[in-house]
Order: C-alpha cells, then structure tokens, then sequence
DNA sequence: CATGAATGAGGGTTCATTCAT
DNA sequence: AATGAATGAACCCTCATTCAT
C-alpha cells in the first residue's frame, strides 16, 4: 500500500490496461476485442501493453489469476465467517452473488471465457473452480456429520448441480441487463439447493429408497 | 418444394455444409473456425458456402433454427410421454441429456455460444431457452395442482435452477472428453431437484416455514 | 511447356512475384523490403503473395532454389562443352560472369545473401557453393592429368582462391553501376589464375621451392 | 581533449557500446539487432545509446570509421615492414588474416556489411577499400620495377583478384566457425597469387604470349 | 450451380526514438 | 549525464467475401 512511487505508477498503468481490458472484453468478448481498442480505453499507446503484458492472451491469463486470487479469499473468508453447514452455504453463495453483482465486467468475462472450449486461462479456471467444489465438499461433508444433508448422495452430482444453479442465475442476471437485486437470490437459491422442489407429504421412507 | 433431386442434393449439400460447420465449430470454437475449415470439411468449395448461406455468421444462426426445431419437438415428446409431472421431468432431462450426448458437436457449440455475451444466433437461442423454461414451468405447475411440487416457491428461479444444473453437468461432461454415461445422470439429479440435499429429519412444519 | 492454362496462369503470377521480389530485394535487401513493395511491383494484392509463397522468407528461398537449378545446369553445360581443362575453366567463369550480367538483380540478391550470416536459404546456397567448387574440382584434377596445372597445390585454397576472385569482380562490377562489360573480364582473370602475378624469370627450381 | 576522467568515462562508455554493439551485429546481423540488446550488452540504458550515436545506423558507421583507421594503420605498418614487394604483399596478407582473426566480431560485421548494396557506411567501406587497393597497386608497382611481377597487365583487375580470394578465404574460415588457423593461409595464398595454378613446363616464350 | 484464385482491410506485435525525471 | 517508460508508425500475415470462369 505504499511502495516507493515508482512502483504504484507502475502498478496503477498495469491495473488500468486490465480494468480497460476487462471493460472491452465484456462489451464484445476477448477474441472480437483489439490490443488497440484496449490501449484507447487504458489511455495508454498500443505499444505500452506489451510493457506489461506478454501478448494479448496474457492479459486475460493475469486478469484471471488476478481475479482467482482475490474473489477466492473473498470465498473463503464467507464460508469461516460461520459456523453450521448450511449458514456456510448461505454465505458463500450469497457472497458469490454479491461479488458478481459488484463486478459486472469481471462477471461477463467469467461467464463467457469459463464455457470456451480453448480456453486460454484455462490452468487458472481449473484452480478457481476446483478451489470453488473443495469449498462445497467441505460444506457438504460437514452438513453430513451435522446431520442436515442427506449422506445418500452423488457428491460430485451434488457440487456441479449447486454450481451450475449458481452460474445459470448470474448468468440470466446478466442477460437481463442486470436491472434486480441479484444477491437477494442467495436464500431462495439455498432453499432450493436443502429443500428441492418436492413437497413433504411423502414420508421418511420415500427419502430412503431414493433414486441413487 | 420437391423437385426430384434437385431439392434433395441442395438439401444434402446445406445440410453437409451445416453439419462439416459444426464439427469445426465444436472443435475450435466459431470465431476461430474459417470459412475455408468449414467448405473443405463438407468437400465443396470456399465460394459455395455462400450460395447457401448469407455469410459465416448466418451459418450459426441456422444451425441454432435447426436445432431449436428438431430438439425442442423430441423435448416435447418425451414431455408428452408420462403423464404424471414428476415423470415428465424425469422424461425431459433425460431427453436432454440423451440428445447432448448423442450429438457431442452440437453440445459444444451450444454451450460456448450460448453463454457468449455477443451472441449471433441471440433470437433462436433465446427461443429455445424459452421454450425449454415454459416446458418446466408446465411441468411445475402441473405437480404443484398434483400436489407433489411445493407452492411457495419463486417460479422464475425454479427454472433457472434446473437448467443450469442441468447444464453444467453437460459441461462437465463435455469438458471430461465425454468418459461416462451422461443420460445415466438424469435419475440422481431429478431426485435432487426434487428432494434436495437436506435431510427430513425436520418435520413438515419445517418445510411449511421454510426458508424462502 | 504446355499444361493446360491454368498452370500457365499459375506460373505466370508465381514468376511474376518471384521477378518482382528480386527486383525489390536488389533494391533495398531483403529484410528491408516489404511484403506490400513485391506486391505492388508484381501488381497482386499483399494476400495474394500467401497464395504462392508460405512466407515473406519462403520468397528468398523459393528464389535461390528456382535460380540454383537453372545456374547451375548452364555451369555445367559451359564446362561440358569444352575438353581441355584450362578451356573448362575459361568457359566456367566466362559463362559466370555472362549469366551475373545478364540477370543483375539476381546477381545483387545473390552477393547480399551469401554473405550474409544468418542465411535464410542456407540449404540452397550450400548447395549451390558445393556444386561450383565441385566443379573447379574436377577441372583441376584434370589439368594435373594434362599436366598443366600444378600437382602441389592445397585443394581446398584453390577453389576459395578462384571463387573468390570472381566473386569480388562482379561485386565490383555491380557497385559500378554496371557500365562496363563484366563477360570480357574472363580471360584475364583466367590468366591470372594459371599464370599468377610472378614473372617466369625465376628457373623451374624456383616453382619446385614454392612456399607451400 | 583529456579533462580528467569526464573524457575517459565518455571514451570508456562510447567504446563500450560501440564493442557491444559490433559483438550483437555480429551474432544477428546490423538490421536484426536491436538497440536495446546493444545497451544491455553495454550495460547501459536504451536511451543512453542516443546521447552517444545520432541513431542506429550511427553505430556501424562509426565503428567503420573507427575500424577503418585502426586496422589500415596496421596494414600500412605491415607493407612499411618489409623491403622486397612479394615480401610486403606477404606481410600485408599475414596482416589482414591475422587481424580478422583475432577480432572475429569485427570480421562478421565486416563481411556482412560490405556485401550490402544499400550499405549504411558506404562512405567509410569505399574509403577502407581504396586504401587497400592503394596498397596492393604500391606493391605490384613496386614489384614490377623490380622485375619479380609481370608487366602486362591489368591493373585494376589484379587488385579485385587479390583482394576478393582473401576475402573468401576468411569467409570460409567465419563459416567453418572458425575451427583452423586463418593466418597460416597466408603464404600459399601468396604463392597462388604469383605463380598461378599453372606449370612451368611452358617456357618464358609462352608468358610472352599469355592469355591476355 | 459450383469453383477457388484473388482481394485488401484489419489485427497483433516490434522497436527506434523521445523526454520527463 | 543517464535513465527507461512510453510512444506509435510500420510490418507480416489471416481470412471473409467476391467474381470471372
């Protein structure tokens, strides 16, 4: 927070290219987007990116380690910040929520370069999404030995069906022009996820001989 | 409408076209492709692309009305095919997980395309999405007249819930080289939509006062 | 000298950038030509150059291989086309010089290129160095059957010895604009290859104590 | 002309680059090299060069002009070095070996660049080049006054015949990475230059007559 | 209908040179 | 004097699209 000054120069023309290019990619995606029209937006000379970057795939690559780094400590921190299960659970997804909902460039280059299939960044999405199911094992797992989830499951079923939720609601916030609250979806979401969508009536049993 | 082969060579030839374009695509992604990949795939010349098709982009456009077509009547039907709502479900996903697997190419491009933010085939995806939610919001309503599907719940979450579920285990599927029976996963994910991850040791009541 | 017409088109234009590459390579070098100059001197588009050529390089290589051939077979044929040894050695170089006259531009690639160190078509140009002092080889070898030439002589100095002789006379003469005759210096320089700059006053002992 | 060791510092830094230099064009090329390689080879800033060298093209021509004085001198002091001409053209070729070969650096840069037709030190390399010529027609006069070089003939030709078959000797020795020793070609060099390829068996008549 | 050679605009990247510090 | 970050012109190459055959 206060290295000389040569260094904070330095990291705020670094941090200006990759907040720019981050507001290009999520206007018109990373390939449809050109060095020049990011270097316009950073307000630097198209030569000036490759002082900070490699080339041009490496500034998605730094965007998302960059990014992987800090939204995962954000992660987390949500998921200490309880105690129970299922009070985890609500935390890290509504801080998922929140953090998108704060980052809706961040959020569009995500959504789209996380569903590539050559993916550029790919070694860090790995990380990222594998650091994200760790954190839901462990949520499940604890629920389990709590005694609040059903010890009857499919655990990687369980991880990509409360992922792909998630995304799929940050994802249609986003092709909505993001004009609702979308971290309010974090506890309807969670009911969902605990509850499903099927009534009571049937008893205990019925939970007992369930499909897997 | 059926000049003898006339119409039927055009048709071979579109659909060749339409066909070569879409393994491209699944292999490299539709910005990456060339129009050049695409006509040496189908075995016709660069020039002959565009007797058929207005330009690279309108290639994508009437592979996703094509599609939309032909998927959403066997989406429809195996709707159709129970009576009962939690079987039509049942039915619907495992229709849509048979499909994807069936035809690995056109889950690829389906699912980098539809989660672009400048999405060409935007009106047909739309449409399809579309009609998929209003066949689940079909199915819901039926199992909440039924009594099998809880009442107090947000309906355009619903939704979205099961499709991105839904869709991520496609994703993670597609992205593990397609190793394992996609279709199989239908039964555990219906009962999870269905039941949830929680356990019922809480009583109805519970559910009653549920979170949401 | 008669396919179809296609192939004549096809040559034509491959030739056609090819004599304009080297118009603009004798111009200015190669490194400090352009794509866009051989484009517009052959009088095709910049793509079109990627038609023909894999590269900007690919040019100067397809270049040394095409003439390598062509050069060469007359080397051979004015060599041939004499018995005596010292009457192939005035041919060759007579023919030399002639062939370097006549096709300037070449002559100006050739002289920057071989001398170059990092040689882009280093094969070819091996290749065609090989062939020559091959050449002289044989030549001299069978004026020591004839008897005319020297028995003690270092092998591998006589070739670089008459090679670069000629070779500095053209440059020469290509630095001098090329306004007097090139062909008309192989006499003398024949002369000076067998007789030496020394005068014959000395007694035969004289050449039998020669320094090597 | 000497204020202490402000003078030396900027000898010291202007020979610095200027060594540093001639080391990277001899690795690359003039064109190929960079001006921050050479500063880095320096050990000085990029922007250092310019307060040095009006630009780029600067260096090389100051390296000619700097080489050009050095090495003539020891040319000179070489020819001064003996009575007889074939002793002095002797001493001037052992010289000319001896110095490019203890400064292979210098020998690359000189090759490649003297064989350029757009030559940036063009000033200096004719210069460098007249000397030489100046040299050997000092010799050859002298030698014909003596009696030991024969008097018919063409002038300007023996000295390109001279000079070019040194000339590739060293070329080949740069090419061969430089595995001999070059300064051992000297004397059959000499030898080839004054007796020629030729026998003897021919007598004195027959110089008489000779080619030319 | 079909072809595929030709086009040329546009993109990523390099690097000589400048200039504020 | 010395620095080295910043500049931006220029280059090589790709590829969607056209059009003469």
């Amino acid at each position: 927070m206060s290295s000389p000054n040569n260094s904070k120069d330095k990291n705020n023309k670094y941090h200006r290219i990759l907040e720019a290019a981050v507001k290009v990619f999520a206007r018109q995606g990373f390939r449809q987007s050109t060095v020049s029209q990011i270097a316009k937006e950073a307000g630097v000379a198209d030569g000036t990116i490759y002082l900070y970057f490699k080339n041009k795939d490496d500034i998605l690559v730094q965007f998302f380690a960059y990014k992987t780094k800090q939204v995962f400590e954000r992660f987390r921190a949500a998921v200490d910040g309880a105690d129970r299960s299922l009070d985890k659970l609500r935390n890290l997804i509504r801080r998922h929520l929140e953090e998108f909902q704060r980052d809706r460039n961040m959020a569009l280059v995500y959504q789209v370069e996380t569903h590539q299939n050559s993916r550029l960044a790919e070694a860090q999405i790995k990380e990222m999404s594998k650091m994200y199911r760790d954190l839901i094992s462990e949520i499940v797992e604890q629920g389990q030995a709590e005694g609040c989830i059903r010890k009857d499951l499919y655990f990687g079923l369980v991880k990509h069906f409360i992922i792909g939720a998630v995304d799929e609601v940050i994802n249609t916030w986003l092709h909505s022009d993001g004009k609702y609250d979308l971290a309010s979806m974090a506890e309807p979401l969670v009911d969902l996820f605990v509850q499903g969508i099927g009534t009571r009536v049937e008893t205990g049993k019925n939970s007992a001989d369930g499909s897997l």
